[in-house]
DNA sequence: GCCGTTTTCGGCCCGACTGTTTTCAGTCG
C-alpha cells in the first residue's frame, strides 16, 4: 500500500515546512499523513476508482495534497517536495528526534554549522562549537550531547513491555507515600501503545515539595531534566523517561484526559468545547472564567456530549463520532476471558509441566486452559511427532480425570502448535491433528516468501479442516522483523469463509494481530482468540497486552472466542 | 493547506519549563 509511504513524505514536508517558518500547512500536512496512516483503503485504488475527486473524500485531503497525491501515484515523487529537500538539504526528521532541538534550531545549526544529520552533530558538539552560536549555549550543547547518545541506546522508543513493569513499580511506590491521594499513568502507555516514547505518571498530593523530592530522589534517576511546582521530568537509568504531573484535585480528570492524548484526539475534544462556547485544558472544561468539569474523566466527556472513551481507542480514528451517537462498542475485558489456548510446555520448549500451567490457570481463575507444543519440524524447540504429540493426548485425557476426581470444574484442552510448511501443508498428519481438541497452525520458516506465494501458503493452511486458529498472522517481531509479505484482505476473507480463528498473541514482542489488524479483521467479521503464547507458567499474565491490543481494536466480548464456556467454544472449532 | 450548525474567509489546542537574547522564544507534551 502506497498509504504509508505518503503518510511519511506528508510528515516530512511538514517538518520542512515548520523550518522555513510557514505556518499553519505544517498542521495541515500532519493531520493528513495521520489520516493515511489509519486509513483502511488503499490510496491508490481509491484514485484508480475514482480520481481527484474520490481522494478529497478522504479527511484532510483538498485541493492541493489530492493533486500531490496523484503526481506521486503517477511519477512516484511531488515536485514540492523534492524542491523543499533541495532548498533544505538536510535530514529534518533524523535530527528532530533529539531531545531539545526543534526546527528552529536545527535551521539554525545548518545555516551557521552546515549540520545536515546526526553525523555532523556528533562531530560539532565533540568539537564544542553548539555553544557559543548566538542564541545556543552551554547547557544546550550539552542537552544535545545526551540527546544523542540516548538515540544511540534506545533508538528513541521502548516496547510496552519492556517498561510496564518499571510503571507498575513506581506507581506502587508513589502509592505509598501517604501525601499522594491519586495516581494514574497517562499518555501512550495508558493507550497501550506498543512501543512507547516516555512515561508519564499523574497524582494528587497534599505536599507537592515532598511529591517532587520524592520523585527525582528515586535510585534508578540517572538525571533531572526539570523539577518545578507541577511538573518534574526525569531519566531512568534503564534508558527513559519519567515525567511526574502534580494535579489539584479538582482538575485530576482533565490532566489525565488531557495527558492521555492522543494528540490527535485531544485536538478534537478540544474544538468540540469551543463549538460549545467552552475552553478545555488539562485545569478543566470552563464556561468563561468557572470551571464546570474536570474532577473525573468521565464528567469531561458527559459535558462534552461524549460518551466515556475507552484510552486505548483515543486516537481521532473515528471513536469521537460514535461517541457522540453513544454508539461506542463495549469492549471485551480481562474479567471476559475463560482460558488460554496458546501455551507451551517442557515437552517442548516450554520451562513448565502441564500441571504447573494447570495450576497457574487456575489462579487466573480461568475455566480452561490449552496446552499447545511445537510439532516436529521446528527442531531447535524440540518440536513433538505424531506418535509423541498422541501420546500427550493420553496424559491429558487422565489429567482430566484427575481434575474430575477432584470435584474440579477445570478442563485441559490438548492442541499444537503446527508448522505450516512452505508449500502450506503442515507438518504433522491429519489422522493425528483430528484427535486433538483444536489445532493452531503457525508459519515458523521462509519468512521471506513474496507476497503471492506467502498468501497461497497460508491459505492452503486455513483450507485444511483440522485448523481452528491461524497463529500470531503476521508474524512481525518487534523492533527486529516486519510483517510477512502477504495480502491481508485475502486472509482475512479466507478466515470468514472457512471459519478459521485469528489469533491475538499478547506477546510483548509479537502484539500480533495488533489494534490496526484486530479492526480490520472485526470488520470483516472474523473471529479472534486472544492466547499469551506462554512459554513459562508466569507469561500467562502477559494476556493483559493482548486485551490491550483488542481494546485498540475495538473487540467487543462477541468476536473473541475464548470469552465462551468450554462446550460452546468446542462447538466452534471446525 | 484544509475546513465550515458563526461556511468561501479567517482561524488552525494550550500551558509549563528551560535557557539565554534579561523579557521571551523555543521546545515539549
Amino acid at each position: 500500500m502506497k498509504n504509508q509511504e505518503l503518510a511519511k513524505i506528508f510528515f516530512d514536508i511538514a517538518d520542512y515546512l515548520e523550518i522555513d517558518g510557514v505556518s499553519f500547512k505544517p498542521y495541515a500536512y500532519r493531520k493528513v499523513a495521520l489520516s493515511l496512516e489509519s486509513l483502511k483503503e488503499d490510496v491508490f485504488e481509491i484514485y484508480k476508482n475514482g480520481g481527484i475527486d474520490a481522494l478529497k473524500i478522504i479527511p484532510g485531503v483538498g485541493e492541493g495534497i489530492a493533486k500531490a497525491i496523484e503526481e506521486y501515484l503517477k511519477t512516484g515523487k511531488i515536485k514540492h517536495f523534492e524542491d523543499l529537500k533541495k532548498k533544505l538539504p538536510f535530514k529534518v526528521e533524523e535530527l528532530l528526534r533529539v531531545e531539545g532541538l526543534g526546527p528552529k534550531k536545527v535551521k539554525i545549526l545548518y545555516q551557521k554549522l552546515k549540520i545536515k544529520n546526526l553525523k555532523d552533530l556528533e562531530k560539532a558538539v565533540k568539537l564544542h562549537k553548539i555553544a557559543p552560536i548566538f542564541g545556543f549555549g552551554e547547557k544546550t550543547e550539552k542537552n544535545i550531547i545526551q540527546g544523542l547518545e540516548f538515540l544511540k541506546r534506545s533508538k528513541g522508543r521502548f516496547l510496552l513491555g519492556e517498561i510496564m513493569p518499571t510503571v507498575k513499580e513506581v506507581i506502587k511506590r508513589l502509592k505509598n507515600q501517604k501525601e499522594i491521594k491519586e495516581i494514574s499513568v497517562a499518555g501512550s502507555v495508558r493507550r497501550q501503545k506498543e512501543t512507547i516514547g516516555d512515561i508519564d505518571i499523574l497524582v494528587v498530593s497534599e505536599n507537592h515539595k515532598k511529591t517532587a523530592d520524592f520523585f527525582i530522589s528515586m535510585p534508578e534517576v540517572e538525571k533531572v531534566w526539570a523539577k518545578g511546582d507541577t511538573k518534574c521530568s526525569v531519566r531512568f537509568k534503564e534508558g527513559f523517561d519519567i515525567d511526574l504531573r502534580i494535579i489539584p484535585p479538582k482538575s485530576f480528570g482533565s490532566a489525565l484526559q488531557y495527558f492521555t492524548g492522543s494528540k490527535e484526539h485531544n485536538i478534537a475534544t478540544r474544538k468540540i468545547a469551543i463549538e460549545k462556547g467552552l475552553k478545555l485544558s488539562e485545569y478543566g472544561l470552563f464556561k468563561g472564567n468557572k470551571q464546570i468539569a474536570g474532577k473525573t474523566e468521565d464528567e469531561v466527556y458527559k459535558i462534552l456530549g461524549l460518551s466515556y472513551i475507552a484510552p486505548e481507542m483515543r486516537e481521532d480514528s473515528g471513536e469521537i463520532q460514535m461517541a457522540i451517537n453513544g454508539k461506542l462498542p463495549k469492549l471485551v475485558e480481562l474479567k471476559d476471558i475463560k482460558g488460554d489456548l496458546h501455551c507451551h510446555t517442557t515437552a517442548s520448549d516450554g520451562k513448565n509441566s502441564i500441571e504447573e500451567i494447570v495450576k497457574k490457570a487456575i489462579e487466573l481463575k480461568y475455566e480452561y486452559v490449552g496446552i499447545s507444543d511445537h510439532t516436529k519440524s521446528l527442531f531447535i524447540t524440540n518440536g513433538l511427532n505424531e506418535k509423541q504429540l498422541l501420546k500427550q493426548n493420553e496424559l491429558i485425557k487422565k489429567l482430566n480425570l484427575n481434575l474430575k476426581d477432584k470435584n474440579l470444574k477445570f478442563r485441559i484442552l490438548h492442541g499444537c502448535e503446527v508448522n505450516i510448511l512452505p508449500d502450506g501443508s503442515l507438518d504433522i498428519k491429519d489422522k493425528v491433528l483430528e484427535k486433538l481438541d483444536y489445532v493452531i497452525a503457525s508459519v515458523h520458516s521462509n519468512m521471506k516468501m513474496n507476497s503471492k506465494e506467502m498468501t497461497a501458503r497460508i491459505i492452503k493452511a486455513m483450507e485444511n479442516s483440522n485448523v481452528d486458529i491461524f497463529g500470531h498472522p503476521t508474524g512481525r517481531w518487534l523492533g527486529n522483523r516486519d510483517e510477512y509479505q502477504m495480502d491481508f484482505d485475502k486472509i482475512l476473507e479466507t478466515a470468514k469463509k472457512t471459519g478459521t480463528i485469528l489469533e491475538i498473541n499478547s506477546s510483548p514482542y509479537r502484539l500480533d494481530l495488533n489494534g490496526f489488524n484486530i479492526r480490520r479483521a472485526k470488520a470483516k467479521g472474523v473471529k479472534m482468540i486472544i492466547n499469551t503464547d506462554g512459554h513459562q507458567k508466569e507469561q500467562l499474565e502477559l494476556i493483559e497486552y493482548g486485551i490491550g491490543q483488542a481494546h485498540k481494536g475495538w473487540a467487543e466480548r462477541s468476536d473473541i472466542i475464548n470469552t465462551l464456556p468450554v462446550e460452546d467454544l468446542l462447538n466452534y472449532f471446525k
